[in-house]
DNA sequence: ATATCGATTATCT
DNA sequence: GATAATCGATATG
């Protein structure tokens, strides 16, 4: 597998497809210290580091939406690994996961939480924000929160769904900038969810401003 | 055909 | 802390 670290301009490459054939638990895992990347038209690039992830698993998890088999809504979590999964939530907002396992297999990782790093500007105007400071606790408004960083990044289910996000000209995909190898990670239960709710498929770099979840109440476990 | 329930967020009190 | 906004999927008649 090569996630060798890259770095300097023009560094930013999509993850092979094999970083996602794992169970969604490991990609998860993997997933921290990464960047989440839109590409725009003009070559720009809108960006922020993932800072929190939750697995959602094709067995015996009953918070997972492939839990009631495959429907149109979510097909793409049956699919190969390394596509996008956007769906709407509560009627208002879009969540942004990535599909994992092998093809026929459900599995994916719903990003919660990014820490901007480029394109500050371009995530104002989409998140219709105009925020005061470079602070932290006015950049939390942008991509602190699944909605939101779906927001941010101009992701939405008629145009990101389904798109093969492990594709050299996508303009949207996951790259390793080598910024951060390995992260402090800690464990918790997921977010919002009912079902399932005791499984520990939530997790989080310890200590980052920008993971969400009413001021880091949920608390977890030092994992790594 | 109608009712209920979310992998949420913004905006109140 | 509580609630409204809003819609697709699912369950039930």
């Amino acid at each position: 597998m090569k996630t060798k670290p890259l770095r300097g301009e023009n560094a930013l490459v999509p993850l092979p497809r094999d970083f996602y054939e794992r169970h969604p638990r490991i990609v998860a895992r993997a997933l921290l210290g990464k960047i989440l990347a839109r590409r725009l038209p003009s070559g720009d690039i809108v960006s922020g580091r993932v800072v929190e992830t939750e697995a959602y698993l094709g067995d015996r998890d009953l918070a997972a939406h492939s839990a009631v088999g495959k429907t149109p809504r979510n097909e793409v979590m049956f699919g190969p690994a390394g596509h996008a999964y956007v769906y709407l939530s509560y009627g208002m907002h879009y969540c942004m996961n990535v599909s994992c396992e092998l093809p026929g297999k459900a599995g994916a990782v719903l990003f919660r939480a990014l820490e901007p790093l480029s394109g500050i500007e371009e995530m104002e105007k989409w998140r219709k924000l105009s925020i005061a400071t470079d602070s932290i606790k006015d950049l939390i408004l942008l991509t602190s929160g699944p909605g939101r960083l779906a927001q941010a990044l101009h992701i939405n289910r008629t145009g990101d769904n389904g798109k093969d996000l492990t594709a050299p000209d996508s303009n949207l995909f996951i790259a390793d900038d080598g910024g951060m190898p390995r992260p402090r990670i800690v464990t918790s239960p997921r977010i919002g969810i009912t079902k399932s709710a005791n499984l520990p498929l939530r997790f989080y770099i310890s200590a980052n401003p920008f993971v969400s979840g009413k001021s880091n109440r949920t608390r977890g476990n030092l994992s790594s």
